[in-house]
DNA sequence: CCAAAAGTGTTCACGCTACACCCATGC
DNA sequence: GCATGGGTGTAGCGTGAACACTTTTGG
């Protein structure tokens, strides 16, 4: 039959899990226990099984570690350098997902040998798999500036300076903190809690929560979130 | 060994062939001569070979029916659904390139079977692939926005009006003739040739050459390409 | 009262919008 | 001279940038 002439290939997926702590993004990264490169730290992965689709794979990849569903989870690009995994030729598929790091089980970290890393102060990884981060890192920049995933990455209620030190660590800048504060207060998507937090100041800061009802809303009535000019 | 015991999959690539003739955007579609679906149209596609990466096969399936080499061309993303293609499991990487619609040989048209169609013109595809064209178009209304990449549908020499008719093929609103004008005056990346285009008008259009180095140069300066507030 | 973070006010400049207007030329 | 598309001028408005200022409260 016509498709049995044709290669074929292992396929896999690669996760890169990014979470936000102490102002700044950190990863989550595996050290491996098999071979090959075993010892080495690599991003989260595994191989592609015949009855899932590669969203489904990654999925099953992020929920064997973390224990969570519903996440943001988004493709990145293929991976098929020919020796970019030298025991075999194996195409990867890069994703990468934002987690509220407060949400992670704690125990899951030493049980599976994983460690969250700030970028800064990341091992080097096994084949590709910086290449992958990189393109994250890129990806989520783009992103933020445009549509809300921000959120993705916080705790459900925050403070504005609190949002604001994760955009500053997105887009690897100070943002001027009046302006930053006016700019999203005047979109209308955060709702004011009749909560301070009062860790970070003497007169406390209010906490707030993102209303994805009502972004959904206004953004199928065409207005669109744009904070790419703070 | 450990990877053998891995799923295997046939892994293809499909282009989203873009052109701008005739003031709209149009995509070049292929008439299938083998099973399965053979006589629907498709986009041109072609199986991943073992000794090339995803990128190289996406080139080749191009060349083979363009005869165009050093095309504008990216990775859309996988797809990769169990029953996309109802004779095997193939999972397969979407690509967009963008051509001027001009270098190709309309001998290679009846040739291979392909022809141009306008959006709306456009017959159903098989499998997936009208999901493919979508995200295709998608994409170039982003990027066009913030990257030059609307002058590889162009010919070298093109009047403004031309410019335009392809911003607003691509952003499918209208855009106001003098700001258009200006905003891409101002950027300094037109080159005026000492040529008019008398076709359009009995003044005569100046036509204008987009300068690539300098874009590289104010690039990597620090300035950004953006028009996406015209 | 003072320090320090939260939050508000205000000015300025730049750039987009809208629309009026001039230009060149073939008929 | 007039119709037509090419191209310029310009007033008004909105918004981001910068920075001064007020508020709150624990020490």
């Amino acid at each position: 039959m016509f498709y049995t002439s044709k290669d074929s290939f292992h396929l896999a997926v690669d996760c890169v899990i990014l979470g936000f702590a102490e102002d700044s993004l950190k990863l989550l990264l595996y050290k491996r226990d098999f071979e090959p490169e075993k010892g080495k730290w690599s991003l989260l992965g595994g191989f592609l099984k015949r009855e899932e689709t590669l969203d489904e794979a990654a999925y099953r990849v992020l929920a064997r570690i973390t224990g969570l569903r519903n996440i943001f989870m988004e493709q990145l690009s293929a991976f098929s350098k020919l020796d970019r995994d030298p025991a075999a030729r194996v195409v990867s598929m890069g994703y990468y997902s934002l987690i509220n790091i407060n949400d992670y089980d704690s125990a899951m970290l030493k049980q599976y040998g994983v460690e969250w890393y700030a970028f800064d102060e990341m091992p080097d990884l096994i084949f590709d798999h910086d290449e992958i981060v990189e393109k994250s890192l890129k990806r989520l920049k783009r992103k933020a500036k445009t549509q809300p995933i921000g959120f993705e990455l916080l705790p459900e209620n925050f403070t504005i300076t609190q949002l604001r030190n994760l955009y500053e660590a997105i887009y690897q800048r100070k943002l001027e903190p009046a302006n930053f504060r006016r700019k999203f207060m005047s979109m209308g998507l955060l709702d004011r809690l009749p909560i301070k937090d009062m860790n970070s100041s003497r007169k406390g800061a209010f906490l707030y929560a993102f209303n994805k009802e009502k972004y959904e809303v206004l953004s199928s009535l065409g207005y669109s979130f744009d904070v790419s000019r703070i």
